[in-house]
DNA sequence: ACTTCCGGGACATCCCGTTATT
DNA sequence: AATAACGGGATGTCCCGGAAGT
């Protein structure tokens, strides 16, 4: 593949990307894709030759990959708590900048296609997956217990804050979110008191 | 209006909100509204003059209503953490049954809508407040602490553990939702101790 | 017929042939006049069982028929030049005020149907033989040479220029009909000196 | 382009005009546009990527401009009296031998759009002046006076002729539009004796 | 490796006319 | 005399995919 040929699919790609997190899988047309590219119609199938499922996907493995990054530059230096933090921080920071649009490049995408059994559902899957084991193993580093279901957990409300944020055009659930997963993540791990206890959220 | 019409325009409203709780906005296309409700196309824009838009933000709303009453049931008889407990319970047994199709009836078409200014956002947004303010008001009634901010994170957590339950076609993420939930929420508050350090999370 | 259908039949027809002045045929949608008149869409078929030719064939006549009365009126104590010039200085004024909306309430609808064998057609064909004998009758009056041709002339050029100054949306080339109008009747004629020469259209 | 390409839209834009000129801009369906050209309707918005608007318009002016050349044509050798005779004659047998189909192609459409303020109206506009202005310097090559008037009252009169003939299925008026064009034009300009009473209509 | 163009179907919308009901 | 609702077809538009032609 000549450099021309990788700058027109990345260019292709970057369209969809945005198209696709702003508002799913049908907000991203094809002609719209071609038109924001500013690639011929013809390349599409040249460099998609799955067509738009094919697209989409990686569309949404990019999107996800670059969130990824996010999480691991804000996991540099910090324990759990102050990860979650952070990148709450970030997506708020994201969300509000871009003017509500740029919210979980996969959330759009998996509830359009969960009824579904398509690649792309089980691409979403994997996406979802590797966010929470990339967590999980941020807090057995720590010592935290459980620390699958903490992941899952913490996934799930950054998820569902980003919804509602996305949704009342408002950060407050994103902050909220924030202060909640610090109080389900727990005091910060002292040296040589492995975790046990740091889970409760009430008092004897 | 006569009870022919009623019933027609309750049957295109059940098709349409079964589509789009499925798969959104898109997936929920006139043409199979109009064949799965077994209603005449031409009675379509007589009972919903303001077009798909109108036909969808309809059919949103009383898949919340419909969720807002099985809170309502879910409630009776039970503090907040057995409420949130009895509600994803009811919701993940919702999710499986249907095939991983039904999951929030709003959450789709609040992400596909979410960029735009649109009266269809505008009535997600205003479904999702009303259920946090019902169950803020609910978490006051206990004397809970900021009964706000947690009713946020409360919804914002079932919403996440909904998406990926969903996506992944498990209920997990659901059960260690309500399992953090209750954590979040705190013991029972004991008669004569008003709340107060309820939120604490963490032993000293 | 009772009073109130009277009205109703009233209203439907005026807003029948406001759009079908605006527009033509296609213009006027019938739901359209439904929702302008305020009339109930089933008193539409009531009153115009012939359906939406009957409709539009009745909104030509009546707008024809206002107009014959204008064109009564300005040839009351004028000459059959005076009335020509007179009826174009309506025509442009009406024109005009009406944000070029309202030229001839008969020529869009017959050329649209001009094609066709209808008695939609046929309507407009009488209309215009009618103003064309009502003129020629005039002309004949005052004793000018071939009164038919004359006025058929006459009733082109109007119309012509009426096409012209709705679509240039100015009133100029009405003026220049009007100027070119009264040179092809010629001079009035004197008492004695019956026609032959009227139609000079420049002093010696 | 193609050679395949030029030749489906050169279809499709001469299907689009013959129906427009039968019966105006509603009457050239899209569908039946396709039809008649046997042109993929996928390449209808290939080709006129701004829909029925751009087809129409394209068409008008395509009409137009058949239009503009039998002009040029009847002019040679002519002068002006004699290129408007020509003209008519020519126009005459094209409406009478098309079964009373082919009239103005821009009329129509003028008229259902004169109240908008569309770029298809403007389009009839700026035809109908270039057809003022051909004539226009027509008449003052000859020396005419006033040539604009002149020009702009023997359009309206082509014109409006052109509407009488159609809608009564009758040349007639044709006719005597030639004739009564003659006299507005006036005599033959005498060499040596530049124009001033040329509009002379009547020989003493 | 890329462009032009074809292909036909699906979309939301609006059309005109009719039927039961009152 | 009028109303609510039906009935289905046509409209213009846009879709995604593939084929022909460099």
């Amino acid at each position: 593949m000549g450099m021309k040929g990788a700058g027109t699919r990345a260019r292709i790609l970057d369209a969809a990307r945005e198209l696709t997190e702003t508002g799913g899988y049908f907000n991203a047309g094809l002609n719209q894709v071609v038109a924001e590219s500013g690639a011929p119609k013809g390349s599409l199938y040249f460099h998609f030759p799955g067509g738009k499922d094919q697209l989409i996907e990686e569309a949404v493995r990019q999107g996800a990959e670059e969130l990824a990054e996010l999480f691991a530059h804000a996991a540099e230096g910090r324990d759990a708590a102050g990860t979650v933090t952070a990148v709450i921080e970030v997506l708020a920071g994201r969300l509000e900048g871009s003017g509500w649009r740029r919210g979980c490049p996969v959330a759009t995408v998996a509830l359009e296609t969960a009824a579904a059994d398509s690649p792309l559902r089980r691409a979403c899957s994997e996406v979802y997956g590797s966010w929470e084991a990339a967590f999980a193993a941020r807090l057995r580093a720590e010592g935290r217990p459980d620390p699958e279901a903490t992941a899952t957990v913490l996934l799930a409300l950054v998820e569902g804050a980003l919804l509602l944020a996305r949704t009342h055009h408002d950060r407050a659930p994103l902050d909220r979110a924030a202060a909640a997963a610090r109080r389900l993540i727990g005091d910060p791990v002292a040296p040589g008191r492995p975790g046990g206890e740091e889970v409760r959220t009430a008092a004897p």
